[in-house]
DNA sequence: TGCGGTGAATTTTTT
DNA sequence: ATTCACCGCA
């Protein structure tokens, strides 16, 4: 218990929250386990080695850089650590260094991570580098796992109680729907989606109700400070909070209670934080408060890795790190240890275009290496094609490269909606593949379900779970039912199981649904007491799956998911074995929404450039740099240069995952929602330094056999212009060679020397014969045939053509009719 | 209540 | 193209 051993003003204080917390039967568990800490710290010897300052194991094989950072111990230090460079290393070595020296004990070193995974590594790796296990290391967590502990102790200081629930997304836009509801806001112009993005956006921000700036007050048609406070006394009803929640609320605290704050100060001699380049607002201040205690505050970070603005996070937080805490050692952790000097250099280039970097130059040691390969395709279904016969390729091994394993291989791509070519083409093809994303265990509805149910026995107050299955499965408790059940619980002012139980008693619901809400009324009722009773929680979890219906129900259901479905169920009741009770299940699910168990086995990894922060592989491939694509319209639109930087940020991300060979490729065409698009390739490969990478030519160039790729090719004479031979293909290549992109890349191979795809020399259509299109105008494209522009957006074309439909084209891909010897009408 | 048809939207994701 | 929510009808 921080600051339980301390004088003065701070044991009465300590003594106020003792007082609080006995009373809570959870919580004094908890504090058992706690002192238990306090005493295995004590017990702990410290490494007379470490002390004398020679043959630490974990100081042995640290680069001078990680070396000063593990030992600059007084004071603020910002350790800016580029991809690859040992930051996780350096970072459980410095834990380590405190508490082998004597410096703080486990107990008192406050160490944050933004992931479960993150957090677990880090535990892991200061077990190993110091030797033993460490008991303790109760603070080394994540933001929000530290501040559920922190607001369990004091959530009565914000109107809470000790035991209040943590609602996940599902929860959040349900009360978020009934509000809209109740305030008569029409649903369709202003969807609960929308308020939750708003209101999570201002609660990343740490603005309460009250705080909102005037300024962004006109969110939701005006009323969006209005509705962010009713939602807040709604959960504060319901004794519950939402991940915001856990952040703004300590933030309060520690803003309105001196006390309480000054008491953590005193407690965390050592903060350090991981990944500081993704904290937000409210994160930051949390950090600060902290932090003005011992100002022994260490972030560990990489601004040109800051890849989730969207999501709130700051990057002016480690760019302002030297302003926020004066007098903080900046230590840059440079030299890599993953990638070659090719991929390195490849991936400097294009950081280099961003503004306002803290700037680092990463090196390596290594000296050999592939360059950055380079290669552009027809349509996306090419590009999956290719990569996947280059992973067969890369399997047997080829280009004197070792043969690699599948496991040592990943995809990454801008959005998911990418993923689908690849699967469908490794499905074909037959090659194991795993996708790294996606809805995690926790997520799925038939294990949100079951988790409802479980809530309702645990707490039968829970009124949002009761709401998510009351009517699953089917009982025939439909809206009409469901408001007769809200209505009686309002007018007695009780939860919705009670309102359920008055509603029978008073016969005011009959019939079918009548009975079925008396069965599942009295099956909650039962559960209740067997959760009180104790007994076999994994029991009462199959006893409660088996009377709600809920098993049956999947077993009824006959789509092809139902299966799936049945075995996360049984994952789930399995899971429970390594928790004592359902309460504690439920109380560490809210928070560990982690994937259940890795699939095993020899597989590519296909995943988003986001997902891949953190991973590294020997082969990487970069499939769909296009502009639009990426970077990312949408977030260009939405944020401008920022917007954009980010998305380079993201680029750097991916390449730096690569450790010998990167592949970066991207298509002329590609189906978006249905339609074709053609793109140009994207703007950073412009920005890819030439040196070090490779252009391949695709070998479909050398008369692959793409069957019917255009549609009215054939009756162009400017098509007959190409070569005889193999017409549809060179026509369509020719277009892909013709585009900006591919100029830039074949002016600068050619003053290299390098050869230039062959059919470059039979260009009819040079760039200067293309201009741009207005409205009304006629024209052709290789692939589509004849059509009509119907709208200019930008460099984007929209075209009715004749056959195939209405479609986006980049204008450098089209022709004017006439030129293509289009006879009018 | 439940099914099937229609229309609109569609980046990135942790806790 | 595909999903998802909503509406109208049985």
């Amino acid at each position: 218990m921080p600051g339980r051993r301390r004088s003065g003003k701070r044991r009465a204080v300590s003594r106020n929250i003792l007082r609080t917390v006995l009373f809570l039967p959870a919580l004094s568990a908890y504090l058992a386990r706690m002192s238990a800490h306090d005493d295995t710290t004590a017990a702990i010897p410290l490494s007379q080695r470490a002390m004398a300052g020679q043959g630490a194991p974990y100081l042995d094989d640290l680069n001078p850089a990680q070396r000063l950072a593990v030992e600059t111990l007084d004071g603020p230090v910002l350790m800016l650590a580029g991809a690859g460079t040992g930051k996780t290393k350096a970072l459980t070595a410095r834990i380590a260094h405190l508490m082998t020296t004597g410096r703080a004990r486990p107990n008192e070193i406050l160490a944050v991570t933004f992931t479960n995974k993150a957090a677990r590594e880090m535990r892991d790796r200061i077990g190993r580098s110091m030797g033993q296990t460490v008991e303790g290391m109760p603070w080394l967590g994540t933001f929000h796992a530290i501040c559920v502990k922190l607001l369990r102790r004091h959530a009565e200081l914000i109107g809470l109680k000790s035991n209040f629930t943590i609602l996940d997304t599902d929860d959040q836009l349900r009360l978020m729907k009934q509000l809209i509801l109740a305030e008569n806001i029409d649903e369709k112009r202003w969807p609960p989606r929308m308020l939750a993005g708003i209101i999570d956006n201002w609660k990343n921000r740490a603005w309460t109700p009250a705080s909102v700036p005037a300024a962004e007050a006109g969110a939701f048609n005006n009323r969006g400070t209005e509705l962010y406070d009713y939602y807040q006394q709604r959960l504060k009803t319901l004794n519950a909070v939402d991940f915001g929640d856990l952040l703004l609320h300590m933030v309060t605290i520690f803003q309105t209670q001196p006390d309480v704050l000054a008491q953590y100060q005193r407690w965390f001699k050592y903060i350090l934080v991981d990944e500081y380049q993704d904290t937000n607002v409210a994160q930051y201040l949390w950090l600060r408060l902290l932090a003005q205690g011992h100002r022994n505050i260490c972030c560990v970070g990489d601004d040109d890795q800051s890849i989730y603005g969207w999501r709130g996070a700051e990057v002016g937080n480690i760019l302002r790190f030297e302003k926020d805490f004066p007098g903080a050692h900046v230590v840059r952790l440079e030299q890599n240890y993953r990638s070659t000097p090719h991929i390195l250099a490849a991936a400097s280039g294009v950081i280099d275009a961003n503004q306002g970097r803290l700037g680092k130059t990463l090196w390596t040691a290594e000296q050999e290496g592939e360059k950055v390969r380079l290669i552009g395709h027809w349509d996306g279904d090419e590009e999956a094609r290719w990569i996947g016969d280059e992973i067969e390729a890369l399997q047997k091994g080829t280009r004197g490269l070792d043969p690699l394993g599948l496991d040592g291989m990943a995809i990454l791509v801008r959005a998911s909606h990418q993923m689908r070519a690849f699967e469908d083409r490794f499905l074909t093809i037959g090659l194991p593949y795993r996708v790294i994303g996606g809805p995690r265990f926790y997520e799925r509805m038939e294990i949100r379900d079951a988790m409802a149910y479980f809530r309702l026995a645990v707490s039968p107050d829970d009124d949002l779970a009761f709401e998510r299955i009351v009517n699953t499965p089917k009982r025939g408790l439909g809206d009409k039912a469901q408001q007769a059940i809200q209505r009686a619980a309002r007018d007695n002012g009780t939860t919705l199981v009670d309102g359920a139980r008055i509603l029978l008693a008073d016969k005011g619901l009959g019939g079918k649904g009548g009975a079925e809400l008396r069965v599942l009324v009295d099956a909650i009722g039962r559960w209740n007491d067997a959760v009180r009773r104790g007994g076999n929680h994994i029991e009462l979890a199959e006893t409660i799956l088996e009377e709600s219906g809920y098993t049956a129900h999947w077993q009824n259901d006959k789509t092809p998911e139902a299966p799936g479905r049945l075995e996360n169920l049984k994952e789930l009741v399995k899971a429970l074995e390594s928790f004592e009770n359902l309460q504690g299940f439920l109380e560490h699910v809210a928070l560990i929404m982690d994937n259940a168990g890795e699939a095993e086995g020899e597989k590519v990894s296909v995943m988003t450039l986001h997902a891949a922060k953190g991973l590294e592989f020997p082969a990487v491939f970069l499939p769909g740099w296009e502009d639009g694509l990426f970077p990312s319209q949408r977030s260009m639109d939405e944020s401008g240069l920022k917007g954009l930087e980010e998305e380079r940020r993201l680029a750097y991300v991916g390449i730096t995952r690569a450790e010998t060979l990167a592949t970066i490729s991207f298509a002329a065409n590609r189906r978006v929602y249905g339609q074709w698009q053609s793109s140009l390739p994207s703007r950073f490969i412009d920005e890819l330094p030439a040196d070090h990478v490779e252009v391949l030519t695709p070998p479909g160039l050398y008369g692959g056999g793409y069957g019917a790729a255009g549609m009215a090719a054939s009756a162009s004479p400017a098509i007959m212009a190409v070569q005889a031979s193999d017409l549809h293909d060179k026509a369509s290549r020719a277009d892909v060679y013709n585009s900006p992109g591919w100029k830039r890349l074949q002016a600068r191979s050619s003053a290299r020397g390098m050869s230039q795809p062959r059919e470059s020399r039979h260009m009819v259509i040079d760039a200067d014969a293309v201009s741009s299109f207005t409205t009304d105008d006629r024209v052709f494209h290789t692939k589509f045939g004849y059509g009509t522009v119907t709208a200019v957006e930008g460099d984007k074309l929209e075209v009715a053509f004749e056959k195939a439909g209405t479609k986006k084209v980049v204008g450098k891909f089209l022709v004017a009719a006439e030129q293509a010897g289009d006879v009018p009408f």
